[in-house]
This record gives structure tokens, C-alpha cells and sequence, in this order.
DNA sequence: CGAAAGAATATTAGTGACTAACATTCTTTC
DNA sequence: GAAAGAATGTTAGTCACTAATATTCTTTCG
């Protein structure tokens, strides 16, 4: 019920992983992760929903929603859910530099899984629109900042996951990409 | 060559979107299209590479670059992006509110059609980014002022093709969303 | 300890989105 | 009006994923 459980999914999605690497995620089908992990093809299954979500199933975050909730009401929509992020992902660990990055990496050089990665915000971008509008901003203006925040949040995420030489850490990154959505225009 | 391949592609796209409408996008298969057309499915596919391009292919911009291109460099870069959209799609004509209009309304109700629109903004994503790093600036400056814009602009698509009561047009609905992304707090 | 309950797994078979290979039927063109 | 070329059909196959049922652990409790 647990302990080998969780034994079995660490096999599996370590095996996916390594094949991953080598082959490239459209080489690899779900049978050969379920042969190399020992286990059968319907069993791979259960664990993962569907073979993109071992790349990318992250359990986000739902304190995003509440730290945008909790932002001053004078300042423009935008600029809340944008400290709100900010905040939030401070109190946030900075993810291992092992299982995370080479997963994000994967799924950051494969178009048809960056766009999975961010279909899996849209229940983060519901949640910050509607902090939004509960306190009086429109609807299509708090969608708008909430996508506009999201997005390149999964933008440093990406270029952090691509980035081989490490240049600087994930939430460096994270906070001067939310600062490029300030137009300090004199 | 020309006429009877428009005609045959016609007959299919309408055939996919009464069934989609009827029935549900989940519910329809690509055999079922190609029947009501009076097709084969192979030739179903030559025509669609993918059931979901029936509703996801959009010609929309390689023209958003150049107007990007072309932008004042004393600019930041959103706010570079930001115009050269805006103008791009003041050169376009607003869309014909029957057939497009319906089939983005079938597309932005349901999350995996709305993951492949987001995809196929991929390359236009990149050709802007490269435009702003052309011009000296940084490579995730230019990544996120590229993806938020154009996460605002989808955003404003999908609000346009849900609102069925037709309070504003769609170019309307792009400007106000845009300048959502400009913060003029004092 | 040992058997019964319950979870995890395997097997088999099927659906639906696509693809490749090859044959066949238009259309066009000279 | 036939030859060249495009569009279409047929057949068969792969792969992601699902449902149903059988089987093998694990656990737990008498």
C-alpha cells in the first residue's frame, strides 16, 4: 500500500528517465519504460497517467493564489500577481539539482511537453485571476495578469532547465524575468 | 492541384465542425469526420495532420515579428513587443465572426486544444524573442517579453471566442489586454 | 502460525490517432 | 486522346491508453 509502492514508482520513473536521456522522450514508447522498470505496460499506467506526465506532473503551488490574495489593493492588477509570485516562490526550496533540472530540461527541449507544462498552471492561473477579481479587478484584466506572470515564470523555468552551465540559481532567474514585466518607461 | 483540393478540404472542415459542435471534440473520431465528408480517414489526415489542427491551425503571424523588428530601440523590450503586436494585428482584418469565431470557441473549452493553440505560438514566440535579441537585448529578457505578450494575446482570443454575448470585437479586446501588461503605477 | 481480506500486478483484448506502402482513380496537358 | 502527375483508397501496422478479468503478493487478525 506504500512502501512498495513507492519503491515501484521510483523504478519506473527512473527508468523512463534513463531511456529518456538516451533515446529521446518520442523514441521511447511506454512498453519499453515498463520492461526496463520490470514491470507490465499496464502497470506503467497506473502510475502515470499518460507518458508525459512523468515529465510533468509538478504538484505546484496552491500558496501562489493566497500570496496574490493578500497583495496592497492600490497597485495595478499585474503588479500584484507579480509580487505575489515573487513571494511566494521565496518560501518555496530551491528544487535539487539532480531529479528536477534534468526532468525540466527534458520536457523544455520537446514543444509538445513545454505546452503540457503550461496547461498544468492553469489551475494556479484560475486561482490567481480570481484572487484578482474578488477584489474588484475585471475579469479579462485579471486573466490577463495572471497569464502575463505565468508565462514567464515558465519561461525562467525553462531557460534555468536548458541552461547547462548553471550560470545562476532558478529563483535568480525567476525574479529578474518577473522584473522584465515592469515598464519603467520614464 | 487546386480547385477540387479546396472544395475536398472544405467539405471536411465542415463535416468537423458540425460533428465537433453536436457531439462534443472528445467524442468525435477522425473516421466519423472522414465519413461525413465522404472521405477516406487517410485522406482525412492528409488534409489535417492532426484532429486537433482542424481547429488549432492558425495562419496567424509572421508579420508580428517584423513589426517588432521595427520598434523604437529606445524602448524596453515588453513594451517593444507590445506595440509591434498591437500593430501587426491592426493590419489584420477582424475575423469573420461565423467560421472562426465558432471554432475557437470549441477550441478554448477544452484545455488540451488550448495547449496546442499554445503551442503553434511557438515559432512566432521565438521570431519575436530573436527580433528583441537582435537589438542588444538579453536572451531572457527577450524570451519573457515574447511570452507574456503572447500569453495576453491568447488569453484575450479565448475571452473573445467564450463571450457569447459579443459585447466588444476581438481587436478591442487584444488592445485592452495588451495594456494590461503596462504598470503606470506612479 | 495460518487463512482471509485487500492491494498490486499481469493478461488479454480493444479503441482511436496516426503512418507507410502500394494500388487506383481522377485531372491536366500537350 | 493518351501520358504524366495529382488526389484518393486499401490494407496493415504502431503506439498511447482503457476495460475486464484473473492472479499474485501483503497484510492483518484470530
Amino acid at each position: 500500500m506504500s512502501a512498495k509502492t513507492e519503491r515501484t514508482r521510483a523504478r519506473i520513473l527512473a527508468a523512463a528517465i534513463e531511456l529518456f536521456v538516451r533515446d529521446g522522450f518520442d523514441q521511447v514508447t511506454a512498453s519499453m519504460i515498463a520492461e526496463a522498470a520490470g514491470v507490465s505496460q499496464m502497470t506503467f499506467f497506473r502510475y502515470f497517467p499518460t507518458k508525459e506526465s512523468v515529465l510533468t506532473d509538478d504538484p505546484y503551488d496552491p500558496l501562489i493564489a493566497r500570496a496574490v490574495a493578500v497583495q496592497p489593493r492600490e497597485l495595478m492588477p499585474l503588479e500584484r500577481a507579480r509580487r505575489g509570485i515573487l513571494q511566494a516562490w521565496q518560501q518555496v526550496p530551491e528544487p535539487d539539482n539532480d531529479g528536477t533540472r534534468i526532468r525540466m530540461g527534458i520536457a523544455a527541449a520537446n514543444p509538445r511537453l513545454r505546452a503540457r507544462m503550461l496547461e498544468n498552471t492553469t489551475a494556479t492561473q484560475e486561482a490567481i485571476a480570481h484572487a484578482l477579481q474578488d477584489t474588484g479587478v475585471e475579469q479579462l484584466a485579471a486573466q490577463c495578469a495572471a497569464a502575463a506572470c505565468l508565462a514567464v515564470l515558465h519561461t525562467s523555468l525553462i531557460d534555468w532547465a536548458l541552461d547547462l552551465d548553471m550560470n545562476s540559481t532558478l529563483s535568480d532567474r525567476v525574479r529578474y524575468a518577473l522584473d522584465q514585466l515592469t515598464i519603467t518607461k520614464s
